[in-house]
DNA sequence: GCCACCGGTGGC
DNA sequence: GCCACCGGTGGC
């Protein structure tokens, strides 16, 4: 029983939405939707799912009534941060705001009741099996193993970027292209105003000024928040 | 010892 | 061939 309201907040607002996803780092609300059966289930016996937006951790399930560590985040979420290794992640604050995480708990095999996280992404609703994957996809636009496919079909091409071109068929293998990372740091926009554009759905869209802000541009500005966020966090000084 | 990550594989 | 899942490992 999903129970998402449509229609509550009275008063509503509908123009000036106060939180820049981009200063947000980890708050985001997301409707429980994904009631463990829309699409990802091929396979008979399956274990608990739970997504979640990012921001928070949920750890749910266990099969057989074993009693394992009653999780305890506490605060110990500030750690080794630094490295780019292991254990780099304490918590999911590194997500970029929209996308969803999922616990996937194991059923069987020698490693059953461990957990594995799957990250998708808001709008292909590509999957990716660590931080690491994501970081690469943020930054390149791209993931290193042709993607593994989309759960989602909400594709929203750009419609720009004309000098018509001729779009390189992707190769098979060629080392990505120059890092894809734009953000003018020096001048970043004044103001950025997000509207709503699809009731019910997390798609906020940035608009500075009457200008709609291209979605590639909306990317890159992701993609400055988490990397700046994620490996130079210590070091700001714009 | 814990756990994030990724390789490899088996089912569909 | 695709994709979800498990195994095993290496870093902490």
């Amino acid at each position: 029983m999903s129970t998402s309201t449509p229609s509550d907040k009275p008063g509503s607002i509908a123009g000036d939405f106060p939180p820049d996803p981009l200063l947000a780092s980890g708050s985001f609300i997301s409707s429980d939707t994904t009631a463990g059966d829309s699409s990802a289930n091929r396979r008979p016996i399956q274990g608990v799912t739970r997504v979640i937006g990012s921001g928070q951790n949920v750890r749910i399930g266990m099969p057989k009534g074993t009693d394992q560590v009653h999780q305890s985040p506490g605060n110990s979420a500030q750690r080794a941060e630094s490295k780019s290794r292991k254990r780099a992640a304490p918590g999911d604050n590194w997500l970029p705001p929209g996308w969803k995480v999922e616990d996937k708990i194991r059923t069987s095999g020698a490693t059953a009741g461990s957990v594995d996280k799957y990250y998708y992404e808001p709008v292909t609703g590509q999957r990716f099996r660590s931080r690491n994957e994501v970081l690469y996809y943020l930054e390149h636009g791209t993931s290193k193993k042709g993607a593994r496919k989309a759960a989602n079909t909400d594709f929203r091409s750009d419609q720009f970027e004309g000098q018509g071109s001729k779009k390189s068929v992707r190769k098979a293998k060629e080392p990505p292209p120059p890092p894809p990372l734009n953000f003018d740091f020096e001048s970043p926009p004044e103001k950025v105003s997000w509207a709503m554009t699809k009731a019910g759905e997390e798609a906020w869209t940035p608009f500075i000024g009457d200008d709609k802000v291209q979605d590639s541009v909306r990317r890159d500005w992701v993609t400055a928040f988490t990397v700046i966020t994620t490996q130079n966090a210590s070091k700001l000084s714009f």
